[in-house]
DNA sequence: TTTCAACTTGTAATCATTACAATATAGAAA
DNA sequence: TTTCTATATTGTAATGATTACAAGTTGAAA
């Protein structure tokens, strides 16, 4: 896990004040595996008692908005969030809901070559995103469960 | 559009009941483009009066489960759905919340060779999404052909 | 150390979606 | 065509994630 001092230097080169908990709900960003805002008050609330659900809320959307962090979609109508802003791909199971990242410069390269030839009519492309959906061949990963 | 005798023989084939909910559900989808629950009750509303929400959203899920319609995810946290079951990829624009489909089959043969090399450690790859985000470069609505 | 904008908190509101129970209807069978 | 029943629809009420807001607290600049 990334040092606190890390971690406060990123939020406060963002022009935001270090807190207890931002720092804490970067932490279980990079603990958790892209997990929805629930888990994360519930991890954040251990570490920080008296947590306000309404701050995690506020955290996050203030990290989106600065980049530290990113807004994750699944099948599964919840938001879930990723601590890791470099360029990534998501692989994906519908029926377990589990999304692990996945990390493919080759491919990268290859579709922006692809598409520095290609240009689509009328539209400026600045990202790509791949979802690749299928299914994990091994239990390993925990399962998150929708109602449990 | 469709006829209604197409829709209503793809409704049936799937084993449901052709009702003029349905039908008028599908024809709004085919209307609308990439339309929220919301809009697609309001547009249903005016063929059939005194339509409650709750049948859209049923009816919804119903074709979803039988791939008669697709769900479609955006950085705006609310649910879309999308009429066109055949493969396709989505443009996208955060500021405008606006997206087109993208058919591109020269793309799909290039990722399914890439992947039929590359095989992805402990995970069966079914399907691939791409979301292109950017900007549309002007108002109107691009119908984006073939090669466009 | 003081000061104050930025941050956090808690409660209440919102809003898309879902549960449920009553009613209506599509379409198979008679 | 009429009957019958599983399947659909409806309306109301509930849910659950997220947001608004107002009051209190705190990080960090001076």
């Amino acid at each position: 896990m990334k040092p606190v001092k890390e971690i406060a230097h990123t939020i406060s080169a963002s022009g935001l004040k270090i807190t207890p908990q931002r720092i804490a709900v970067i932490q279980a960003l990079e603990k958790l595996e892209h997990p929805r805002a629930e888990e994360i008050i519930r991890e954040v609330s251990e570490h920080i008692p008296g947590l306000s659900p309404t701050t995690v809320y506020n955290t996050l959307d203030v990290l989106v908005s600065k980049k530290i962090i990113r807004k994750v979609h699944t099948e599964a109508d919840v938001m879930r969030y990723d601590a890791i802003p470099d360029h990534h791909h998501h692989l994906y199971c519908m029926q377990s809901d589990r999304m692990d990242d996945y990390f493919d410069p080759e491919l990268d390269s290859l579709l922006e070559d692809y598409f520095r030839k290609k240009n689509i009519k009328g539209f400026k492309l600045k990202e790509i995103k791949l979802q690749l959906m299928g299914e994990f061949e091994n239990k390993e990963r925990t399962v998150i469960e929708k109602n449990a």
